[in-house]
DNA sequence: ACTGAAACCGATCCGGT
DNA sequence: ACCGGATCGGTTTCAGT
């Protein structure tokens, strides 16, 4: 993982269907060469996927919140995890210190359907309360934070090597 | 918007990369057609763009927060959203309904780097009080909700025609 | 680890339906 | 709206450095 490395990465957060040529370019290598890194960064689990990002309202989603969950006390947290996850509505998942277990992002098309997700949430088993907080805009989200890009080659914290 | 174009939304969801080709072979269109259909949607704001999606640890962001914004009286939501976008360790920004104006995910290195990160965010005018969550593991993120796509072709609610 | 050539395949344009 | 052909450019492989 070097400077190339991390360039290549910038561009691929931002543009994730720039080809290996175009990103040649912007680095300053060869298209192959460019290829062969790519490969090896989603080989070692750096680069995990690829995403359209789609308007949730254009395609009926118009309703976010964000919901606390406190577990019951003879609940495991991976056995909540694991039922939050199969909920369709559960976009994001969180385990969170605090006295919430966590912290769920949910997307759904109204607030008809809001009401029938918390049900959902609240009959799973593990689940004591939910503290549920309405989204009413947002102003962004999944910004690139490009902070380690100025860091120096070797100075990533917390594993994944190459 | 018909059923076909939701599947290449689904599809590219899953995989930003997929080329029109192979699209192409799983709505059963040409590649043409496909080709054309997703730059109307792109044209149109359903697409809005196309992510690398990066192991935060892998890159030096092994640190998440969520932070709760309460505002001061004076405050102008606007002004504050604005500040909050300029900060790059702010990955999303949310207005909410209850005491707090916004809730932020805050992605950093290290624990120290979230001690300088929530000084400016206490610093910026306009906020009150921060409250923060700290994240202990994500579970999931991120994870494309398809409950949109049972629906019948009209029935997406919320605007962006196409 | 990178390059450049080469074969292959997909993207993109366009005329036709 | 979609197709299919043609062309252009990118992807991918590989031998060479």
């Amino acid at each position: 993982m070097d400077h190339v490395d991390r360039k290549i990465i910038a561009e691929l957060r931002t543009n994730g269907r720039a080809s290996y040529a175009e990103l040649g370019r912007t680095v300053g290598l060869s298209a192959s060469s460019v290829h062969e890194r790519v490969g090896k960064l989603e080989a070692a689990g750096v680069i995990t996927g690829y995403h359209a990002v789609v308007d949730a309202r254009a395609v009926g989603l118009g309703v976010t919140a964000l919901v606390g969950i406190q577990p019951t006390d003879t609940a495991s947290d991976d056995d909540v995890a694991v039922a939050l996850g199969e909920l369709d509505e559960v976009e994001s998942c969180y385990a969170v210190a605090g006295d919430e277990a966590f912290v769920v992002k949910v997307r759904v098309g109204t607030v008809d359907d809001l009401e029938l997700a918390l049900g959902r949430l609240r009959r799973i088993d593990g689940v004591a309360r939910t503290h549920t907080t309405v989204v009413l805009s947002t102003r962004f989200e999944g910004r690139p934070n490009n902070t380690s890009l100025g860091r120096p080659a070797g100075d990533a914290r917390g594993g994944v090597a190459s």
